[in-house]
RNA sequence: GCGACUGUAGCUCAGCGGUAGAGCUCUCGGUUGUGGUCCGAGCGGUCGCGGGUUCGAACCCCGUCAGUCGCCCCA
């Protein structure tokens, strides 16, 4: 130990660690959600949705308006903050894109054109535990409708068909969308004079992952009966077409609602592959706001994560928290990073990963009195469109050779001459003569 | 917020009471000489942190922090 102590005094390194929860890709990777990001956002404008952003804080109230105070937020705060700071409003991370839309909505009514249409690619922030698929900082990809009094059920059959037709378009398996209505079980609840639907709700949204009789033993819990227990199930056990919602008898007003609008839904559907979307009254989703369809995506091919992938649902009333008019909206999220992680993690064959920088050609000379052709050559290649980079001339030969090949560069130009120049492609090894005016990619 | 497991080189890990190791990466040299190979050398570690037990701790014990995986909840 004393001998250690007697090393010459090194530089101090403050070991960085990963912040969990925080994700960072490499660049091949980066390179990849690029890509996905691009799609995304093509798909998304190809239906009409416009592109709004919002600042990543709002204020405290904002985001509890609707009453949902058992999300961790993160609130924001300066280091050196002022004694009558308090008097501020209390700013925090946005959670979501979906109530700061509504704000936003509420806020520019009178600027907007209605049915508004837009879209949102942000990171939102949530503190909980990290784990496979969960972020504490993630991006979402939101679409959302809201419209003045009354908006058309078109609208929750189109949040589908875009968010399917996004997936679809990453090639990552099969993807499966999946779409109830609330009014379905709190109609039936109702009809049981059950008044506060979420208890059964929660307990409903496990179907899928606990055995029956575990759930059968939780609604006892509830202080339900042996026949509400079985009616309950047996409705949410539901699963498929159009046709097999037809079998329900409602049990009153609501309950025929909601069945009604599902079935013009999928009806609004049909264009689909049948395997795409499927009603499922399992569906239920925690968030209390949704008051109507609602949404959730399985990615089929990856069996390590059973998670939903894209959700959303309708809300009639989230913007009535903010202005005195009636804001009904739809919408759907992508959860982007949960998406683009699990694919990195558990099928990565999935992902094409490409090479690690954008270049297309790494420009090189081994003649240092060859440095301006070099430049010139780079300069008119990119005036083309390509991306080009300039290897420096070094002592050892092949490192630019490696670092290319490395990197997954395609082509190295050499510069032999004032005019003279070759390029190799790296995937077949050719080696022809050509010039920077003329030269293309090989087919 | 609760539970289980894991923290050793930049990365993946071995060592599990007796002088801190390997592979990969990186740097340099040689070989090859229109190159992607091969060979050699080098750089790199308060063994997460703090305490305890011991002649002696990376190793055993306690605490703590961080990470991973479950639960809760959700994208």
């Amino acid at each position: 130990m004393s001998e250690k102590s007697k090393k010459p005094n090194k530089p101090s390194v403050y070991k960085p660690k990963p912040i969990s929860g925080f994700p960072e890709w490499l660049p091949e990777e980066r390179l990849v959600e690029l890509k996905w990001l691009d799609h995304i956002r093509r798909t998304f404008e190809s239906y009409g949705f416009a592109s709004i952003e919002t600042p990543s804080v709002e204020e405290i109230d904002v985001l509890l308006a609707k009453g949902e105070v058992d999300k961790e937020i993160y609130v924001l705060e300066r280091l050196h903050k002022d004694e009558d700071d308090d008097k501020d409003a209390r700013l925090a991370l946005h959670f979501d894109q979906t109530v700061p839309f509504a704000r936003y909505t509420a806020q520019h009514f009178n600027e907007l054109t209605f049915p508004f249409k837009r879209y949102q690619m942000q990171r939102v922030w949530r503190g909980e535990r990290p784990q496979l698929g969960r972020q504490r900082e993630f991006y979402q990809c939101d679409i959302d409708v809201i419209n003045i009094d009354n908006l058309p059920l078109a609208f929750d059959a189109e949040m589908a068909a875009v968010a399917y037709e996004v997936l679809d378009g990453l090639d990552i398996g099969r993807v499966q969308m999946r779409i109830s209505n609330r009014k379905i079980l709190t109609g039936l609840l109702e009809s049981m004079d059950i008044n506060d639907p979420v208890p059964v709700t929660r307990i409903i949204d496990k179907i899928e992952k606990l055995p029956i009789q575990q759930i059968e033993n939780l609604l006892k819990e509830e202080k339900l009966s042996d026949n509400q227990i079985a009616d309950i199930i047996q409705l949410a056990k539901t699963k498929g077409t159009k046709q097999d919602l037809d079998a329900i008898e409602p049990k009153n007003d609501k309950m025929k609602e909601g069945l009604d609008e599902l079935a013009e839904v999928l009806d609004n559907l049909s264009h689909l592959p049948s395997e795409a979307i499927i009603a499922d009254l399992s569906i239920v989703r925690g968030l209390d706001y949704y008051t109507g369809i609602v949404y959730e995506t399985q990615l089929l091919d990856v069996e390590q994560f059973t998670g939903s992938v894209c959700s959303g649902g309708r809300y009639d009333n989230l913007a009535s928290s903010f202005i005195n008019k009636k804001l009904p909206g739809v919408g759907i999220s992508i959860g982007f990073t949960r998406l683009f992680d699990v694919i990195r993690q558990s099928r990565r064959d999935l992902m094409n990963i490409g090479p690690k920088c954008p270049t297309d050609v790494l420009v090189y000379t081994e003649d240092k009195d060859l440095k301006e052709t070099t430049n010139i050559t780079a300069q008119t290649l990119r005036k083309r469109g390509f991306n080009v980079e300039v290897y420096d001339t070094v002592k050892k030969w092949e490192k630019h050779f490696k670092y290319a090949k490395n990197k997954g560069i395609p082509y190295i130009w050499y510069v032999n001459g004032p005019d003279t120049h070759e390029v190799k492609n790296m995937a077949t090894d050719d080696k022809k003569e050509t010039n920077p005016n003329d030269w293309n990619k090989d087919e």
